[in-house]
DNA sequence: TGAGGTCGATAACGCTGTTATCGATCGACC
DNA sequence: GGTCGATCGATAACAGCGTTATCGACCTCA
């Protein structure tokens, strides 16, 4: 038998890969405490110093992961398509960043909360990313705006509008506050953002 | 001399109130990287054991520190008073919301962001005193509609409606995302806020 | 075949949250 | 008035944390 590792060898690249996957799994599995140095790398099958090499810190790797979480949400969000009801996208849209949070909260708090406890907290996703993100919201909007359901405007503005009001309903249901409030999907969420785009609508001639 | 103690002797009490402040004060000067047991320990004159005595965990320090800062909102927010427009009240209130959040951004963190890394996250705030901070708005809602300036409805569901919009807006502030829109307070926060409103307005006779 | 450089495994640093132990101090009750 | 009981906090220890220095192994290119 000669000495030649049985094992596969992994390459820098599948190693640094393989990190971001493990962190997200883990973050996503058994939540924000859970994640650490050590415990990464043993997931990942590596030392600690594999996560010092390749992200230069904790804070690094939580980075990474928020850009990882931010692509998720647009393939999450993608997937919702377009019809030829843009108002119908628009709200398929919000349905589908409300579930993609709820699904990943843990995921979800380190993209946006940059506020973060006892933590290390870096500078946040890569903003090409998560500009993307948003870009989603504010194509949804144009086409509203092109098929004349919404009033022509700075498409931009409305999207970060609309973007607050649903990103502000899933926080706070993600802390819990959606107890303040029975039902409030049907009595908040929908009508809040039904409200928003009527207010946007065009002007009835 | 006698062997009397110099020292003022805290009461159990004082002992409690001041790891309370001194967990705020350090939070909010510093970050929450800064607070550790033996650190808030050290500030408020005392060993770590009192904290475990108080609070049992760093998580129920948290939980207080939280709950406290829904206080320091209410009274915030309870400033703006009360004039004959309801409408201008409810921008006022959302106003001194925005302030309080800018101004105490760490301490705001740790009141919604059950979401935290690699931290002690707890059962989150006095539900009691949260709800206390809801009811403002619900107050708010209510003045307007008996002033007629609002349609009849729901109180607690259209404060919630505000409340996601406005919260929203704020974390995605605080979170670096205005950045994505110009000048987002004057084409983003005041423009949705009114358009809510407007949508919520009396039906034209 | 050799040289250079990248990459990760090992071990150590000071720090963290948390707990066991124990002494002091204060109030109640006989 | 004196003693008993309980509460509270100071000390010291534990395992685990992020991070770094060291160093050996490997892969690439000449």
């Amino acid at each position: 038998m000669s000495t030649v590792s049985t094992e596969p060898a992994v390459s820098p690249a599948e190693l640094r890969a393989r990190l971001i996957e493990q962190a997200a799994r883990i973050l996503g599995e058994e939540g924000p405490s859970a994640l650490s140095a050590r415990r990464l790398a043993t997931a990942a099958g590596t030392s600690t110093m594999a996560v010092y090499t390749h992200f230069g810190s904790m804070a690094g790797v939580v980075d990474e992961v928020a850009t990882e979480g931010f692509r998720r949400l647009i393939d999450h969000v993608d997937a919702v398509g377009t019809s030829d009801d843009p108002l119908a996208d628009l709200r398929r849209m919000a349905g589908g960043y409300r579930d993609n949070a709820l699904e990943n909260r843990h995921l979800f708090g380190v993209m946006f909360g940059a506020i973060s406890l006892g933590g290390f907290h870096g500078r946040g996703a890569d903003p090409e990313v998560s500009l993307a993100a948003f870009d989603q919201i504010v194509s949804g909007i144009e086409r509203a705006m092109a098929a004349g359901v919404l009033r022509e405007g700075d498409a931009r503005a409305v999207a970060a509008q609309f973007w607050s009001a649903l990103h502000g309903y899933v926080m706070l249901e993600l802390a819990g506050m959606d107890r303040v409030v029975d039902d409030s999907e049907r009595t908040v969420l929908w009508p809040m953002l039904a409200h928003l785009l009527e207010a946007l609508a065009p002007a009835p001639r």
